[in-house]
DNA sequence: TGAATTCCCATAATATCCCATGGATTGCCA
DNA sequence: TGGCAATCCATGGGATATTATGGGAATTCA
């Protein structure tokens, strides 16, 4: 599971570490999955897993109907076309093609924001200030904790 | 699984390379398949594996009844009728057949976009302006990334 | 024998591996 | 429970391997 947010530098070589939990959290293929988000200046990510669940999403929403299969393909065309596989070496770090950097505005240094089954990727101060914006929506948002099934 | 995109270049023999991380995905038997699509000036391919997937769909959607036995004919002589298999060397180059870069306007180089199971190969030009048809479609498509079931 | 195709080698750019370091955390044991 | 050692993690830098691609030699086919 992919849990908190760390911010990472990126080196000259455009190198970052994957945090060490979201690693953990991958398992056996050594690799993250990231491409760039339909709807913002950020990444989304995650493993193998998340890859092939959202495959499969895609094909079962075609069979029930509930997809056309237009909008099947262009969601593969703007997923899975411009995800790209990133194994991570045995520090564990990944480098961040270019096309990926320039979409989420990164520089210097990246924030990993786990978010469960995914993760996105933000520039440090895009990141500060949409979580403000999520921490408004939250206090008007129906209550979740203290109704979580055991 | 198929996976970005990347543009190459081809050359005066007509030679282009397969994008290291499809021959990944493909496996023991080196070698892509393509065909021109019915629905377009692109190519469509796969590897063994999708052949073969698609061998079997057409057949079972005959024995379901979803598919009639004349247009699952049309199916396999449009598809599998124009399919080439065309095995790569060891630096991981193909040689495009002339009817296929007539096919889908091939001059210069390649884009080949991953899609899953499958790929495509395009125009570079045309693929640009493929995917700004996507990207609107995808906003308004009923798929909303971030909910995909765990 | 000529044209096309396949094979092999060369190269530059890029990506990957490997070792090293420092900081922080964890574990251990008196 | 204080403090020392061991471990893990993020990160820097140099060495090595891969990738895409050009060009020539060898082979095939008609």
């Amino acid at each position: 599971m992919f849990l908190s947010t760390t911010t990472h530098s990126i080196d000259a070589k455009g190198r970052t570490s994957v945090p060490s939990g979201f690693r953990d959290a991958i398992g056996e293929d050594a690799a993250v999955f990231l491409w760039p988000s339909a709807r913002g200046a950020f990444l989304e990510g995650g493993g193998k897993v998340l890859m092939e669940s959202i495959q499969r999403e895609i094909f079962d929403r075609v069979t029930d109907g509930s997809l056309s299969p237009e909008d099947a393909e262009a969601q593969q065309v703007m997923l899975l076309g411009e995800a790209q596989r990133l194994a991570y070496d045995k520090t564990g770090r990944i480098v961040l093609p270019e096309s990926l950097r320039a979409h989420a505005g990164l520089s210097a240094s990246a924030t990993f924001v786990g978010l469960g089954n995914r993760f996105q990727i933000w520039e440090p101060d895009a990141h500060e200030a949409r979580k403000a914006a999520m921490e408004d929506r939250v206090k008007s948002s129906p209550l979740v904790m203290g109704i979580v099934r055991p």
